[in-house]
DNA sequence: CAGCATGCAGTAATAACTACGAAAAACAAA
DNA sequence: TTTGTTTTTCGTAGTTATTACTGCATGCTG
């Protein structure tokens, strides 16, 4: 029972080797992944894995709020570990997405708008990056 | 000739009733639409239209800088003409995508960042919205 | 360790979006 | 206005990430 497993039953979910691997293939990347990138780090573990389960673990770790869903492109989600609140840069022409930390705006860190109920909230900053633009 | 194609000439663009019409429809909402609510309007005055034109059309206004697409949700693409910056928020509920008005906040407003440049930003809220929480 | 509820694998289905070629329309020049 | 060239549109056939589904396997509790 290693601390991983400790971790997700702490947090009430069941016990599977998927779950974990999952789970700690993405924490430990320290970035974010591509659902397929995670299906492939974690085939490496457990080569039977399918990647329907991948998906559904991806969301269930997402509901329980230990990972974040990264939508700034439409061609394909992106998982990463909830850290520290950050923003993020999609490269239009090398499409890579950079993280990109700053001081923490109050207007967006908000638990109610307008009536509303907020829950998350995701920046995402548009354009060409620093290595595309040098060219 | 009317003020859209006027309009949209002077943008340097070819003009065709269809490109006029998509442009109009979604100015003349004043809020966002759906690819496909787009595509249900503009044939009601052009009913021979397809729905690959309103994506193609769509596009070519977005990288024009008449349009923004708005991605909150993956399901689909929704579209709005350029106004005043603003915000969106995802209602997980019954996922209506409200406008969120607030002070801009300075650190989004960068053209530069980390020696990325940046063309666009985009805030999304996700959570809960004032009628669903009601229940 | 027995029983049951839950999770998983594998595959089929979904749906938004794109690619592409033929036909049509916009625009410029005569 | 007519003609010719270039661009646009239509219609359909993909493409691809994601979801739905089902029989089997596994984790967990008593």
């Amino acid at each position: 029972m290693d601390t991983y497993s400790t971790f997700l039953k702490s947090c009430g979910m069941k016990i599977t080797p998927q779950r974990v691997w999952v789970y700690r293939i993405v924490k430990e990347s320290g970035t974010h992944l591509s659902v397929d990138e995670v299906y492939q780090q974690v085939k490496q573990h457990i080569p039977a894995i399918s990647r329907a389960t991948v998906y559904t673990t991806l969301e269930l770790l997402e509901g329980k709020g230990l990972l974040r869903e990264i939508k700034i492109d439409f061609e394909r989600s992106f998982y990463e570990a909830e850290t520290e609140s950050h923003h993020h840069f999609l490269c239009r022409t090398c499409k890579k997405i950079f993280d990109i930390h700053m001081n923490p705006c109050p207007a967006l860190t908000q638990k109610e708008i307008e009536g509303h109920t907020i829950a998350d909230f995701h920046g995402y900053f548009y354009g060409v990056c620093r290595e595309c633009g040098a060219r």
